[in-house]
DNA sequence: TTGAAAGCGCTAACAC
DNA sequence: GTGTTAGCGCTTTCAA
């Protein structure tokens, strides 16, 4: 149809400035109500639609904030985006979602085609980047929030956890009910930021027990999925079969794994013992549950959102939010 | 930082006029090479940023297209969404995002929003919307596509299949092998439209081989989850245990009723079937894996980018794009 | 191949 | 409570 109804189209009919439509499509209580109500009318019967590209331009605010994420396709991420919409939209600001797939060049298109639309704030996921990313978040000059890491030397606002020390957790436990020869599948591909990170932590904390590390496991590209686990599970079996218990980079890998077990007759957790990481729904539903941890992916979110209308309303110094992940006991370990 | 370097700052830098670099920044083949890289120097050196709003309102050409999906996490409308983005990459199209949590309301605050910021084409996903959301998009001006679902009054362009026929298929499918107490667990809420339809699919499907509807289980709230498969299977279970096979309206429903069967010891199929929707992952990780039906999420994404990069290019009549769901047979039903 | 002038549709700032 | 003027940062258009 006619897409050409403009503001001035909605002034005439309803007999007002163009001005006064501006007022009586925002919150603006300077509008006296009939005339709102005039104004209202004569833009649905001419199906106006505001065109806030416009707006923006001339306010210079766009009350978008722009949210970066590796994958669309989950739960983690999800829910964080889902925390983050939430808590940002009692103050108006929409969420524009970008994902990456777990590609770092891509993240540096992502974000420079971002800034371009002028957000009010922007959120990227991991405490690695391009140099160029870093140097375009850097110059920004708007709030920068790093998510699902705890970097040493952060953008600007940093929520989330040490994905290495998260792992040590899982260890202690393991070792703590008897485990010994612990094995790890996934974080062997550097797209995989958070997966390689949770490796290096089983490395650490093996260590810290004086446990060797023999038992490693490739998992292959990000996103690590089902089948990953489950192939990953065939070659540890087939290559290593006196092991005791294995850790997945997540739960889906950890179910793939916890299938391929099944599939060959294999009592979880007697014959094997196995553990993910994320809290995914499946986590709760499989049979038996298994034993993850939960990184709290929506206070991620609302942390975030809180940091972001925060320094937004006051500027300030860069913040520092620590998540603490929790282990969630299931039946695919001995838990005692 | 300074977030006040524009186009004539560069332009100044660079010794030329802001047209020039206007011209620059663009794929535009009259401005001479080594001009370019000087204004790109000048550009890099001042930390220049773009601005696509400015751009977007002189042009009146945004270069995105507004997608909605009813929920983030999930795997058939994530795939649907890549494909969509994939198609419309090489255009130079970017997609935004948004979705709906299942609610109908949402969708038509996210429509108007979206239509706003004046996208190049919109993406909604089903044919069941509020009538002001028809009216808005109606009265666009820009392509329309509504995917997963076959409605029979489309608002513009349609690119899916009817869910409603694809259940039929699986009901014929179960039949065809023997099984006659079927039950079906979800479509029992409106909000959860393509369920709905699935239900209503079921019903007619029994009918016409003259088999009883009186199993029915309501699945709750969308999205439904596997949680949600689970607690209706339990029901089903102690309500009316003589039941041979299942239809669930989802995998991931379908994968918790094959959860809460194994946690009670029964086997599938031996003991009871089970089908679901979807072909999710885990339709073919999970043990024994789901008799499923894949409705090709990826291509209807891809093919929606084709209508919308068709339409753009020369305007026709509404397309109708049929998508052929195709029936995969797993280990949770007898499959001869 | 490059430049100058005008203006996209809205809102900030000020006036009344 | 409402109107007037100017202009946000680009690109269209026309000219050279």
């Amino acid at each position: 149809m006619q897409r050409s109804i403009r503001m001035k189209d909605v002034a005439r009919a309803a007999g007002v400035s163009v001005m006064t439509v501006s007022r009586a499509f925002r919150a603006d209580s300077s509008v006296k109500s009939n005339t709102r109500a005039r104004i209202m009318k004569a833009a649905d019967d001419l199906g106006y639609v505001f065109d806030s590209t416009a707006a923006s331009l001339r306010s210079q605010r766009t009350d978008f904030v722009a949210v970066i994420i590796p994958s669309l396709n989950n739960a983690n991420f999800a829910e964080t985006v889902g925390g983050l919409s939430d808590g940002l939209a009692e103050s108006g600001l929409q969420v524009l979602l970008g994902y990456t797939g777990y590609d770092i060049a891509a993240e540096e298109r992502l974000v420079e085609q971002m800034l371009r639309r002028r957000p009010e704030a922007i959120v990227v996921t991991g405490g690695r980047h391009s140099d160029r990313t870093i140097r375009l978040l850097r110059a920004a000059g708007i709030p920068v929030v790093e998510t699902w890491d705890l970097p040493d030397d952060p953008i600007d606002h940093v929520v989330g956890f040490s994905n290495a020390a998260t792992t040590q957790v899982m260890v202690d436990h393991l070792v703590g009910v008897g485990y010994r020869r612990i094995a790890f599948i996934g974080g062997d591909r550097d797209g995989d930021t958070r997966g390689a990170d949770r490796r290096r932590g089983f490395l650490a904390a093996m260590a810290s027990h004086g446990l060797p590390v023999d038992r490693l496991v490739g998992a292959g590209d990000p996103p690590i999925s089902m089948q990953h686990g489950a192939d990953a599970m065939a070659r540890l079996l087939d290559g290593l079969p006196e092991t005791e218990a294995v850790i997945c980079v997540s739960d889906l890998s950890a179910f793939g794994a916890l299938a391929e077990c099944q599939r060959r007759g294999l009592d979880v957790p007697g014959d094997i013992a196995i553990a993910g990481f994320g809290a995914y729904e499946i986590a709760g539903v499989c049979h038996p549950t298994l034993t993850t941890i939960d990184p709290q992916s929506r206070r991620i979110g609302a942390r975030a959102a809180e940091v972001i209308l925060g320094v937004l309303d006051a500027p300030g110094a860069p913040r520092r939010i620590a998540i603490d992940p929790r282990l969630i006991p299931g039946g695919t370990t001995r838990n005692a």
